[in-house]
DNA sequence: CATGAATGAGCCTTCATTCAT
DNA sequence: TATGAATGAAGGCTCATTCAT
C-alpha cells in the first residue's frame, strides 16, 4: 500500500522533475547557462510554470541540481581503475594511462559543451561551486596514491611531497582543459596532456631509475 | 575656423567615449560583466542613453571595445624584460624570475576582478577572442627564445622542441590563473607557478647540466 | 462501533482544522495578512494543501472564521465588572475603573499586532465586519448603563442622552485605540485616554455636584 | 531657447506621469491599494509598461507620489481660517466652526474612498507615514492657539494645558474620522463631531463664564 | 479525510534599443 | 552630437485553487 502510493504520484512528479532537468540541461547545452530562461525550459518540457516551482525553489536551485549531475557524470571512480593495473606496473606508465584515460572522458563522454559549462560556473561562482570544487578530490587521491607507490619502488624521486605534487597535477589537468575550452576545436586535449606529463615524469623521476 | 569647429566637436565626442568606456570599465570590475547595465552605465558617466548610442552600436560593441583595452594592459613587453639580463645568467633563472615577475603583474598590477573577466570573456566566446587569445603571442615568442637559448647554452636538453615547449608553458601559465580564479583567495600564484616551473625545470634541463 | 468510527475521523477533521486556524493565527500575527500565504500555512500545520480546502472554501473563509476569533478575544464581560463595584460609588470614578481596564486589556492581554490587524481589517471591509463591528455591543451597554446610573444619582447633567453619549465613548475609545496603533510606540494609550475621559467628565457632570 | 526644451519633451513626459498618477488614483480609491497592479494602471493611462518605469522607480515610488497627492488636499491652510473670525467672537465657536469645516471637507471635498486610503496607508506603515502624520501639524497648531485664545480670553478654563489639549482634540478628530470610514454610511461624521466637541467644550469652558 | 502535483494568470521589474526633438 | 521619453518583450517568481489518487 505503500508501494502503491510511491509508485502512483510520486512517480508522476519524479518523472515531471526529470523532464526538467533535461529540458534545462539540453537548453544549457545549446544555449549556454544565462540564455536560458525558466519560460523555455517549461516550454520545453512541456509542463506549467507553476509546475516548476514546486520542484525547484528558484533558477538557481535547478542550477545547482544540474551541477551535481555534471559531477557525478565526471565521477569515474578512479580508484577502481587503478587497481587493474598489476603491482608490477611502473607507476610512470600507470600515470599516463589514468590522463589518457581522463583526455578521453572528457572528449568523448562528457563532451565539450558540458565542460564549458562546468567550468564557466566555476569561474562565476554564484552558485556553490562546493561541489565541483570537491569532486576533484578523488583524483587528488588518485595521484597522491600513484605517486607514493612511484617513491616506494624507487621510480620517483624520494623527496617529492606526494600531497602538493598531486595538487599540481590537478592543476594541470584542470588547466588544460581550460585550455581545451577556449581553443576548441584547434586544442587536442589528450595530446597536450600526454605531452606534458611526459615532461612532468622526466622531472619527477629519480635519475638512477 | 571650421577646422576648429570640427575639432571641437570631435573632441567632445572623443571625450563622451572615454567617459563611457571609463564608466563602463570601473562598473565591470566591480560588478561583474553582465550585472552592468546600459542605464547603470550612462549614469555613471554623466550622459544621456541616446548619446552612448551615438558611439556604440550596441552593449556588445562597448564590450569588444572594452576587450581590447585589457588586452592591451596585458601587454607587458617581456622582450625588454629578457634583455636585462647578461649574457652568462642561466636560462631556467631567467625563466623562474619572469614566471616570477608575471605573478606578481597578476596579482598585484591587473589584479583578481580583472583577470576573472578576461577568463570569462573568453570561456564565453560571445565575443571575437581573438584579440584576447592573440595576447599570448608575445609570451609564446620570449618563452620559446628562452628555452632556445637554453638548448644553445648546454642547460636544457638537446631534442626539446622549443615551440611545443613553450605553448605548454603558456598553457600552464594560463591553467595556474585559471585555478588562481576559482580558488582566490585561497590559491597563491606565484608560490604555485614557481613550484611547478621548478618541476618542469627538471624535466627539461639535460642530465650533465 | 460505527459510532466510534465517526467520533475518531471527526475528531481528527477538527484537529486538523485546529491546526490550521492556530497556524494561521500565529502567522497573521507576525507577519500581516496579506504577507501570509496557504502554503506558509499548511506548511505550518505540518498538513497538506488539499487538506486545507477540505476544511475551508477559501482564504478568505479562514479569515473570516479567524476574525471571528480575534472578537471573541475581545470579549470581555464588562457587565461582570460592573458588578464588583458597590452601590454608593461614584459613577464617574467607575467609569475612568473600566476605561484604566480596557487600557490595560488592549495593550497587555490582547496587544499592538493583534489589535493592528482587527483594525486593518476593519477599514479594508472585504470581509464581513459585521461581526467585528458588535463587539462593541457590549460595551455600548455597558457605558450606557453608567452614564444612567450617574443620571439617577445626580452626578451627571439630567439632559444627557445616554445612548448617544456611550456611543461618543465608544467612538473615543476606538478612535484613540487607532490613534495608538499609528503611533506606536509613541502614544501611550491608558494615559491618553485617561485625560481625555477626565475631560468628558468635566462636560457631563452637573455643575452642582 | 531653453523654454523651448522644457516645454517640447519635458511637457510630454509630465503630461505621461500626470496619466499614470490620474489613472493610478482612480483605480486606487476604486479597487483598494493592493488590489491595483502596475498592468492595470497603465493600460488605463494608455502607456507602456516601460514609460512606467521611466517615472516612477517603482509600484512604491507611485504610491508615495500619491500618498503625498492626498495630503496636500488635506493641507487647508486653517491658518488663513481662522484669521476670517473678528477678534471678539467667542473661542468655542470659532472652534466649532472649525470643525465644522473640516467636517464639510472630508465628507464633500476629499470623500470617504480617499479618506479610506489615507488611513489605510498609515495603519499598513510598509511606507514613509511621516508625510501623512505630519499633516497633522497644522492642525495641531490651530487647536492650540485657539484653547490659548480662549484661556486669554477667560472662555477656557486657566489650568488647561493648551498643546496637550489639542493633542486629544486632534486624536478625537482623527477616531471619529477613522469611525466614520468603518460605518460609513450609517455614521454621520459632522453631527457626531459636533456633538462630541460640545461635549467637549463644556469640559474645558470655565465655570464662571 | 488527506495528499501533493499541477495549473496559469498575475505580479513587479529590467533592459537594450529607437526616435523625435 | 546630444537628449531622454517611450517601448515591449522578457525575466524570475507567487499563489489561490483544482483534482486524481
Amino acid at each position: 500500500m505503500e508501494a502503491e502510493k510511491i509508485n502512483g504520484k510520486k512517480l508522476q512528479g519524479l518523472e515531471t522533475k526529470r523532464k526538467i532537468i533535461e529540458s534545462a540541461n539540453s537548453l544549457f547545452k545549446e544555449y549556454g547557462f544565462e540564455n536560458v530562461s525558466v519560460d523555455s525550459i517549461v516550454e520545453k518540457a512541456g509542463i506549467s510554470k507553476g509546475s516548476f516551482y514546486v520542484h525547484f525553489e528558484s533558477k538557481d536551485d535547478l542550477t545547482a541540481a544540474l551541477i551535481t549531475k555534471y559531477v557525478n557524470e565526471l565521477d569515474l571512480s578512479y580508484g577502481a581503475f587503478l587497481k587493474t593495473f598489476p603491482e608490477s606496473a611502473e607507476s610512470s606508465s600507470i600515470l599516463l594511462s589514468l590522463v589518457d584515460k581522463i583526455a578521453d572522458i572528457m572528449t568523448d563522454r562528457i563532451g565539450y559543451n558540458l565542460t564549458k559549462i562546468a567550468y564557466r560556473i566555476q569561474i562565476d561562482r554564484n552558485i556553490s561551486t562546493d561541489v565541483l570544487l570537491s569532486y576533484s578530490r578523488d583524483i587528488y587521491g588518485v595521484f597522491s596514491e600513484l605517486i607514493q607507490r612511484g617513491i616506494r619502488q624507487g621510480e620517483f624521486r624520494e623527496e617529492l611531497e606526494s600531497e602538493a605534487t598531486a595538487e599540481q597535477f590537478v592543476a594541470v589537468l584542470r588547466g588544460f582543459t581550460y585550455e581545451w575550452c577556449i581553443r576548441y576545436p584547434d586544442f587536442h586535449l589528450k595530446d597536450e596532456l600526454l605531452r606534458h606529463f611526459n615532461l612532468l615524469l622526466s622531472g619527477i623521476k629519480s635519475k638512477i631509475f
